[in-house]
DNA sequence: CTCGTGCTTCGTCGCACGGCGAAGCATCCG
DNA sequence: CGGATGCTTCGCCGTGCGACGAAGCACGAG
């Protein structure tokens, strides 16, 4: 009658039976830093054996949420798109308690910076979106967030070389440890790469954790990111 | 193991299992406004019985995706939070396809005004709330988005009485026609209030469709808020 | 070629859950 | 008080789906 409009009932419904069940969940979560991972290692994560994860993953697949990679005779899975990690992240926010709880100890890093699908989340995150905007170097343009001319040379003097990384669009994502905005999209994960590659951030292995090295702390302070 | 933080996978499925159902969708996508419903009425909506559909709410209401107000021997359920309205549009977003695929004609009214929960969304929502920011009247706070002085007071003199309404703190929530943010929370539900009292607004009755009346229209473009 | 490995497909079982009708409570009306 | 209405609870049935083991395929190693 009048839900004709964007996702209908059904629709919806699907998605949520996808993810109605701890199996597809834990795999979806175990993806959601954005990394391949094959069908065996996904089964022993969910906890559960080789057929049924292959069940569970063709579902996934079937519903858009993974693509899939084959290599020889090992298939790696990834979240589809980039839109699924953000999906995930906003059904976290969904369920965070409204009074922003103080994170445990052990979640600490995991807050202070992490990887949301390939880019920066997390407070150093928000900071780094945040001084971009502030030094009006990163607009709203009509195709998304840009990277301005002159925010790119800065941040080149700053160290981090963005060789064809301006032409990219970014897209506002939103943070649920801080509930504010930071930088996604084909930029922020472009920024994100060559933050990588520059040496100021390092991957702690366990998880989606991410830790920024002396000196990228000292760039990141330079380029007036604050972590307070 | 690794996952203690945020939304475990069982939580997570708990959530999906919630949303699994044609039934409770309809429910949640029918509720998506802001407005509150008997059980009766959302059974029809949903299409099963009375019975069913009692079920249905209570496992919402535990889920605390619903709240419950008793009047007499009608019961009136509503989305249980923003952040709850916030979810549904993200799923939407989620499943909306990359290349913006042009609304049709029947969901033009939707694309340019609609409420989101009890907010202004849709272009005039994104329009409104990116005018605010380049005017400077709004700016992103410790505690969310906040109206400043200035503000206000151009907003009254624009004829939108605010009393009251720069104590409060919005939200950024995104937007799944415009893939953009507009505003949120307690401040971007108390400034379209305003708006329906001042008449710069009206509802049209089938959906969630806004119309802004002439009036609105005229008053808009004086604070720069431009539909394209 | 032959075997081992990684993954999928098939067949089967069992449980969880959605559906309804009937009965049970509350509330409003006369 | 008695009857109508709105909603919930109870009891039952049917099915959808998640679990596993076994078999089938593809690929790589020897």
């Amino acid at each position: 009658m009048n839900d004709d409009a964007a996702l209908n009932r059904y629709q919806l419904a699907e998605l949520g039976s996808l993810l109605a069940e701890p199996a597809r969940t834990a795999m979806l979560l175990a993806l959601a830093d954005g990394t391949a991972r094959p069908a065996g290692e996904l089964a022993q994560l969910a906890g559960i054996g080789a057929a049924t994860a292959s069940a569970h993953l063709r579902r996934l697949l079937d519903g858009g949420l993974l693509a899939l990679h084959v290599q020889g005779r090992h298939r790696y899975y990834r979240l589809a798109d980039e839109r699924v990690a953000a999906m995930l992240e906003s059904l976290t926010l969904a369920r965070a308690p409204l009074p922003c709880a103080l994170p445990k100890k052990g979640d600490a890093q995991l807050q202070r910076a992490r990887c949301c699908y390939r880019h920066l989340a997390g407070t150093l995150g928000v900071a780094f979106c945040s001084a971009l905007l502030q030094h009006g170097w990163l607009r709203t343009g009509s195709r998304g967030l840009q990277l301005l001319p002159h925010g790119a040379d800065a941040l080149a003097a700053s160290g981090l070389p963005l060789a064809g990384v301006p032409a990219l669009y970014g897209r506002s994502c939103l943070d649920w440890t801080e509930r504010r905005m930071h930088l996604g999209g084909p930029l922020g994960v472009a920024l994100t790469t060559a933050m990588f590659d520059a040496g100021w951030l390092r991957r702690l292995p366990p998880g989606r954790a991410l830790r920024p090295s002396a000196d990228g702390l000292r760039r990141f302070g330079l380029l007036g990111v604050r972590l307070d």
